[in-house]
DNA sequence: TTTGTGAGTAAGTGTTACTTACCATTTTGA
DNA sequence: TCAAAATGGTAAGTAACACTTACTCACAAA
């Protein structure tokens, strides 16, 4: 009998939880479901009646903290009238969220790329609409002439979302701590007036 | 009886060269020692012999594809004495690399970064010197008084390759064709002239 | 001639993700 | 009302996988 989703057992988040703490420690390849369903107090088997494979529980897990997330920076950017200012916001919530959730970014980052089913999922189904959101504040910037109307939005996005990502693998990687102010004022700096004296 | 590493014996070669194939066909995780000794013709023992695990066998692989990228493009920045149209070269070449040799892009961008070791790695090393090829560059740039003196030239090599790789990702993940052009010559008109209007 | 080593094989082994078949309790609809 | 279906959970597998062990054979020096 396969779980239908309507409702949320006991079962289910005892593994969920086992799972989240359990990526706190080390990455999703060593992670076991033997292990899993130890620490989870179930027996393993109960694991596959309510996730379809351990990809699926890491996907769901990730769409949890995401969703958190997501509100939080919306929350955000609606105090703010300027879309230079909204931007800016953006560079700074998304390093603070990277910088306070490593375990999140650590997966977000670098552990679910690898699988082609990531991008059918939920939890990328958020990040498109993140993606979308900065779009849209970046159109409404040019069409506002608070940005420059020779500038192709599209690729303004990659810089910005380029640019955080990168930011945050040196910490994620090597552990190093990262000044969020420095860095997001330095990206703002290059990404508005420009690198070019 | 292990590998010293001192020789090149054939066994060796058509290792890497099977798993070259099969890499260009699926990702890493589906690929089996079986099927990588099967087609090259060797027995599944004899990879051990020459390389630590099937992860080492992807690092040495990939060093070797890095180590040509590397070499292209360095020829092509001495070419050039402005900084600024360096940096262009840096973007403009990296974006035709990635473009150019998608398996080799995939797994750098998406398959090894999950696992730790991978920074320990001769191919990481590579990386390590491309990065700092950049820096100096951006370094010189500012003392030549090319680029603004307040920018940070840790953050500046963040945005840039930052965007490269986001730029490439939508294309090594869904297949979509990137005009590389327009790409480099968007993503260096907003890094060195700014976004603000 | 013996000793050591590089190249390669054959046959395992333990672990892992995932499956199947089952039980007990609760919900439901005819 | 009461049997059928669905839910929550268990126990005992299984196939496939990465990796290991123990062994040849060839041949080059000492």
């Amino acid at each position: 009998m396969k779980h239908k989703g309507k409702t949320n057992p006991p079962g289910r988040i005892k593994i969920m939880k086992a799972f989240s703490l359990l990526m706190a420690q080390k990455d999703f390849h060593s992670i076991t479901t033997a292990e899993i369903a130890g620490n989870a107090q179930v027996t393993e088997g109960l694991i596959y009646k309510y996730f379809k494979d351990k990809k699926d529980l890491l996907y769901q897990v990730l769409n949890k903290h995401f969703v958190e997330f997501q509100t939080k920076i919306e929350s955000r950017i609606a105090k703010e009238n300027n879309c230079i200012k909204q931007l800016e916001i953006i560079i700074f919530s998304s390093l603070e969220s990277y910088a306070d959730n490593r375990i999140f970014s650590r997966i977000l980052l670098l552990e679910v790329r690898n699988s082609l089913d990531f991008f059918d999922s939920g939890a990328y189904e958020m990040i498109r609409k993140y993606s979308r959101t900065i779009l849209e504040i970046i159109e409404k910037g040019i069409t506002k002439e608070e940005l420059k109307s020779d500038i192709d939005p599209f690729i303004l996005r990659k810089v910005i979302l380029g640019a955080i990502e990168h930011a945050c693998l040196g910490e994620i990687i090597f552990g190093k701590k990262l000044d969020i102010d420095k860095i997001s004022t330095g990206i703002a700096n290059i990404v508005f007036n420009g690198a070019k004296a």
